[in-house]
DNA sequence: GTGGTCTAGACCACA
DNA sequence: GTGGTCTAGACCACT
């Protein structure tokens, strides 16, 4: 899987991976009916415990994202119709509104801002192709 | 005061305080020697507890950013040293580089991205003119 | 056979085959002797593992409502005593007692409880006759 | 709290709770605003693990019937619109459904099934009086 | 006081 | 092999 756990970063273990979960079926990288990583994988993978893997997969199954397939695993569900699954642009706005009210409270003009982020992005692109 | 709290939000109350107040200050939208609101006052319109305020003030007072005048109440401390309030860019830069990686899982284009920060910064903007 | 089964319902699949047998021959839907669905049949038509039908058909076998005939397949068993089917009215009693437990948490009277079961009795007849 | 944990059950626990918190909410049992037993409290009440209580009452915030209020505890959610709980028949009904196949399957008369369920509504509420 | 997170380990059930 | 459940205990954060 190509997503990265941060022990640093205070929002729970759980919750990134549901987080970047959510992003990479909304981005097409995963696609329906695929099979997740096992559990025991995942855990062994990035050194942290089974439990706080199924954990995220559970809740994401809640959110129908995943289905379990018993004795299987688990896969990206198939009925992904309209509920779950939003738009690319719908989950990112959030953290770009953030990002636009700490820049105004920072005085920050939206054309500095801007540059800001086009530079963000530049970068974390770079990283990929090489 | 021009921020807000976001009682849904996971990050503690105390924290998206400081954050803010953190921000306000280094875009010089607090200036130094004005007088902060009230414990009591920034509590009530809030609808949080005093005591969440409080610490929120003590960590800025123990960072160097506030001050605690004898019956007067909290300042935008006078003596801001570069060790206090940092670059407006460097604040902002962390919320960007995360919204950066995101737009990548999404599979959103730079391009793409940009524009809807243009956007959110758009109407960042447009909401305090009126 | 006239049962159903459902993947997304947490019992179990071989339970849940275990279950409707065991309800088909105590209201003598099944007779004595007939012949049942072969375990491959069976599995294909309802899209599941043949060695879940297998592992189900087993237990049957161990409880004495079922007989394996050498190459001729699985029969209801013959000689039904009392220990193996029961009463209708037993094999209903705790669905019914459960659902009388949840009416009351629900605030729903026994009338219109009552008249909500008449409802899908009347539901699941009808489905039949046509 | 006036509900059973029966760990006989093949159900889990945390299901248990769930579901029978989810109909006295229903029910109007539980009121909007009023306050959920502490997760230690339910815990050594019914001599279970607080974490299980504590995945019950996640899955419920999750489901938008909680709020959690930091520090204070879990909340019957206030903004029950209409999404999350729903009219105490709909979740009546997928009992009483099941139990009107198994009463087909069983060969009993819609009426007989009736006569049943009225006793077991009678004895379940004359539980309460005394 | 409240709930949340994570770990470690054991046991079960399903395919 | 797969995931699920529960326990026990430690530590953290918020109010």
């Amino acid at each position: 899987m190509n997503f990265t756990i941060a022990p640093s970063d205070p929002t729970p273990i759980y919750r990134q991976i549901v987080d970047q979960v959510r992003r990479l079926i909304a981005g097409r990288v995963l696609v329906q009916g695929q099979e997740m990583p096992s559990v025991r994988a995942l855990a062994q993978e990035h050194a942290i415990n089974p439990m706080t893997v199924s954990k995220a997969y559970s809740l994401l199954e809640a959110e129908g994202l995943l289905e379990r397939r018993r004795g299987i695993g688990m896969l990206v569900a198939i009925n992904q119709t309209r509920h779950g699954s939003a738009e690319p642009e719908d989950l990112l706005r959030p953290s770009l509104q953030a990002a636009a009210q700490q820049a105004k409270q920072l005085g920050l003009s939206p054309r500095a801002a801007l540059r800001l982020y086009e530079a963000c992005l530049k970068q974390t692109h770079q990283e990929e192709t090489p």
